[in-house]
DNA sequence: TCGCCCTCGTGCACGATTTCACAAAGGCCC
DNA sequence: GGGCCTTTGTGAAATCGTGCACGAGGGCGA
């Protein structure tokens, strides 16, 4: 149905990867199909919105038997562009930076790090889990030599903005922001952003939330 | 007004940390009073959402001046449960938590690592960035007499959800998990999700998505 | 003290997302 | 080949979140 209709909900988009996931452990377990009920428990959601959710990449189930693993996958794969690497650069060889750098979870899911880039002479040149530190000048033929569409951001919030703006010149339009910083993009580009101390905060809410505090005066949860 | 009422929607608890981070800045730049208009930029929002998500905690605001900065900082920290520090423990010493552990942002903002937890003996006594690893056995006594109340998981995958409920059997509510699995905690529990590769393969998504098809468009802040 | 101006607090309409419920459709057994 | 059983795909309703528009209220100048 919703074949011509290109426009997939930002939240369903969210989840793609989530069962893209799901679907690669049921291939290494040898599960030739799935119902969307098993998937929705796999994906920690209900059975309804996986059916949906599905619903706008094409029908791709069989009524009465489910979904075919392997091509569902192939095609949630095709869909999220995963078919191929996307190479990312680092932006910021700090502790951040080099923590992404050493982290094997990028490489292994198809994003390979180009490279670290940093502003920093002293810092250009070492080299942390195989990767090179560049010069922040040399980034738009760094980008461009290797494909790079991605930028990750690890650089200090302060220079976060700027940084963005670099991406953004050397034709970079997906930026993921590590930095505790807004920053803004082109209307045209792409932006997520992970706060790792944020998310504590939330915790921090809930927690404080959760039980009465003696501490605090009055109110009731 | 909603003085008696403590349910704040989620999706506005989610944006107090950023608002409480401009808040921050507006102190260190000295500035006294601050219009919605004014929050609502640096927080990368809109004006009547701030105005309506600080209605939830209560009428803080004078009508044609603005929010008192510093009386407001206060009471968000109040409300988020910051104005004490939160120790949290790190599940897992391998390279996600060394590099967790390893980065200040954690300390800085009211989270000090009170240890590392990993089931591996011979990693156990080790020490990054001063913080200790111990073994997973003794998190229930670590937790206690260390008052910790968050657990972050940065396991593989595989063991992602015996370490949630060794954390919820050690009486830790509050989890924030890095594992690329979704896991499942009590009712009672709160589990916030920071999964980086899936940032990665939704940037990937609009990237596929806008390049082919000039009417498709990214995510916006 | 009076009145004007400015900005908050919020009712309301709208848009997005979730959930329900069920008809349609495919496979399988007899 | 027909009927039954299962599970999808999807309208429609319910819920949640957003943004507008405006009345209320407070400060400040005259």
């Amino acid at each position: 149905m919703a074949d011509r209709v290109r426009h997939i909900p930002e939240a369903t988009v969210a989840r793609l990867p989530v069962y893209l996931r799901s679907l690669a452990e049921l291939v290494d377990e040898k599960t030739a199909t799935v119902s969307s009920e098993r998937l929705a428990e796999m994906a920690g959601v209900n059975a309804a919105k996986v059916r949906k959710d599905l619903s706008y990449l094409g029908s791709y189930g069989t009524r009465g038997v489910g979904y075919d693993v392997e091509y569902l996958l192939f095609q949630m794969s095709r869909e999220l562009g995963l078919t191929h690497d996307w190479p990312v650069v680092i932006m910021g060889a700090g502790n951040l930076g080099q923590a992404l750098a050493n982290y094997g979870g990028f490489t292994d899911r198809g994003f390979p790090v180009a490279a670290l880039v940093d502003a920093d002479p002293s810092k250009v040149g070492q080299t942390f889990h195989g990767v090179e530190v560049h010069h922040v000048d040399d980034l738009p033929k760094i980008a461009s030599d290797r494909g790079v569409r991605i930028g990750i951001i690890a650089t200090p919030a302060a220079a976060a903005q700027a940084v963005a703006d670099q991406l953004t010149a050397a034709g970079i339009r997906s930026i993921l922001n590590f930095a505790p910083a807004v920053i803004t993009v082109p209307e045209e580009s792409s932006l997520r952003k992970v706060d790792l101390a944020l998310e504590l905060q939330i915790l921090s809410f809930y927690q404080q939330h959760s039980q009465p505090d003696p501490e605090a005066s009055g109110s009731r949860t």
